[in-house]
DNA sequence: AATGAAACAGTAAGGAG
DNA sequence: CTCCTTACTGTTTCATT
């Protein structure tokens, strides 16, 4: 999966993480180049996986999602089926935003975008209900202290 | 902080997020309206910041970020200005892609995001040189259930 | 809601290293 | 032969009517 990437491509990539709004002569300009080189880069390292959606970064608050979990999960479970049950309810539902299977002992650990205390305990229920999980730690946060999605080239 | 959206506020939202790069037209065919009323909801919501920036979202292992580590950060320091200089250290390094302030035990967490074992342990080292800490753990990512942007409307 | 000007994406043809 | 520049066309944005 890994990809050659010159420093062209890196300085197109810094680009539109920063932002994906911008024209691409704008783009070009920037990078010291023009239109059609740096198109056809960014439909080759689309096609290579390495640039994915488009999207626009919503305020969680401003929508009255105000509370965020991470979540700790001990399972005593390790079969195949139970886990596959398990990555399924978690990738149906919309307020777990992230979702790692981890080394070590603790086994899972999600983050969780929820209007409020209320709502978590709900998707709480649902999930224990759902697979039989041993032991479960929910961090509060308290505030978010930096979140970006720019990933350092 | 909080907005009033309708129904159709949330739809383009919901279009908005699953793919910023779509055009007005086609957003204003899904959602069932037109391009003008749609342009409109945009700028308004753009402008009381529930819609924030533009950004292409990259595949970090094809990008060689193949480590991807949980902190959780507990201090014995409380102080402004220790907090001042912790922030401002998590905010500068871009391999931090989150930090959190908790509710309990552990004080903060972190996502961070290195090629490798070794680039996070420099991480490390550089972090506790600046600032006093008092214990650190690290939960090691195997695998990326789910990552996702995109808040539940 | 329709119109229109300006800007833009995407493609194609030709030129430099 | 590859990568860049320039040129062109249909589409899109955004403001005005």
């Amino acid at each position: 999966m890994a990809v050659r990437l010159d420093d062209m491509d890196r300085k197109i990539l810094a680009e539109l993480q920063e932002d994906a709004g911008q024209s691409l002569d704008e783009i070009a300009r920037k990078v010291g180049s023009s239109k059609t080189p740096v198109w056809n880069r960014i439909r080759k390292m689309r096609e290579a996986g390495v640039i994915g959606r488009q999207t626009f970064i919503l305020d969680a608050e401003a929508l009255g999602l105000d509370a965020c979990f991470f979540v700790l999960i001990r399972t005593s479970e390790h079969e195949a089926e139970w886990q596959q049950k398990f990555l399924a309810a978690l990738r149906a539902r919309p307020e777990v935003q992230e979702a790692h299977r981890l080394a070590g002992e603790i086994d899972y650990i999600l983050k969780v975008r929820v209007p409020n205390a209320r709502a978590y305990d709900s998707f709480y229920q649902a999930l224990i209900s759902e697979v039989r999980i041993f032991n479960v730690t929910a961090l509060l946060s308290m505030e978010e202290i930096k979140s970006t999605t720019l990933l350092p080239l």
